[in-house]
DNA sequence: CTAATTTGCGACAATACTGTCTCACTCTAT
DNA sequence: ATAGAGTGAGACAGTATTGTCGCAAATTAG
């Protein structure tokens, strides 16, 4: 087996985050096997994309909780703990992570289990705020939705290998929690 | 004329945006004309996406050209106005910002034009980071990149209604300098 | 070495999309 | 009212994509 389905599944998430209209015979090409052996994987392009949605949800269902934030304790110092861990993981699984929002599937089960995900994000960057870990003075669904702006950005930078691989993660939790604003400089 | 040229365009890239393959019959649903106009105005589909890149790509210089990015001074105090005017336009477009990354097509005007404007921003960020104004401590580039990927957690907010547009300009500026983090915390 | 599995390749029909055309209809301005 | 411009609807051929199949070649396991 020269190619296996996990390798196939990576190509074509990275071809189709460049070239979303990709057709089965681009994305196979992309992947280096025949169009035929793709539709023996995946028997139809629907079938693909949905599979790929599930693998992102998947990743980052695990993300969460790998970071434990549903049952994390209530105290600052946790929370910013499981935050970081939280920021870590997704990092590690940014090439999904633009993939879930840009899905083109009626799936109404990728809708409702990226709903669920996003709920419980949600909730977890609230309690945050609760704690004093993140500031009050910004939504909620605006910060949560500034990490998944700033993982995007981060996916694209790594694609371009304008940023090293082992930098990402400080990259983003400094871009996500401090900004770009240099600290001498008056507010 | 019910709808001009430019609602098309605007109902284009909006559509575009939410579902990227789609094709020329749901554009033209979306814009709430017939296939056939839609014809009319744009010949094929190639030539509609090259339209909406061109002018994604001149609402994008003319957003730094009006904040002066070029003939700017090089104090600190300039260079903050430049920078906060320059965010403040860009999230004008930030409908259009997105898009242009994920232009399907070859057209090497369009990369020619995206590539110099990126060099442009690119040596503005720069200038900030020997002012003192933005952090050195980030490469620039990434800098840049993350400018884009607030701006696409952005204009996803506002299509789905979760931030009030009054709204936007503010949670991007504190988002991209400041950070989440709550400045009572122990960094 | 041999048998079994998997792959690539080409062919194929079915489908979807594209781009063009005609014609009837609806506006609008005069 | 009426001429003119623009539109929607439908038909049309041409093309690209999809999904399936058979078969030969290659790979792997035993």
């Amino acid at each position: 087996m020269a190619v296996s389905r996990e390798q196939i599944l990576d190509a074509a998430i990275r071809h189709l985050n460049a070239s979303p209209t990709a057709s089965m015979a681009q994305i196979a090409e992309a992947a280096g096997i025949s169009r035929a052996t793709l539709h023996r994987h995946f028997s139809s392009r629907d079938d693909l994309v949905v599979e790929l949605g599930r693998r992102a949800l998947d990743r980052w269902e695990r993300a969460q909780d790998e970071a434990g934030i549903a049952e994390t304790g209530a105290g600052p110092a946790d929370l910013r703990a499981t935050l970081m861990a939280l920021i870590e993981g997704e990092v590690g699984v940014a090439e999904e992570h633009g993939f879930t929002l840009t899905v083109e599937t009626t799936s109404e089960e990728l809708l409702a289990r990226s709903a669920e995900l996003e709920r419980r994000e949600l909730a977890f960057i609230e309690a945050c705020q609760r704690a004093g870990v993140l500031r009050s003075d910004l939504p909620a669904v605006w910060v949560s939705s500034s990490i998944y702006g700033l993982l995007v950005a981060l996916r694209e930078s790594l694609r371009r290998g304008e940023i090293a691989p082992r930098e990402a993660t400080r990259l983003m939790v400094e871009s996500f929690l401090r900004g770009a604003s240099d600290k001498g400089d008056l507010s």
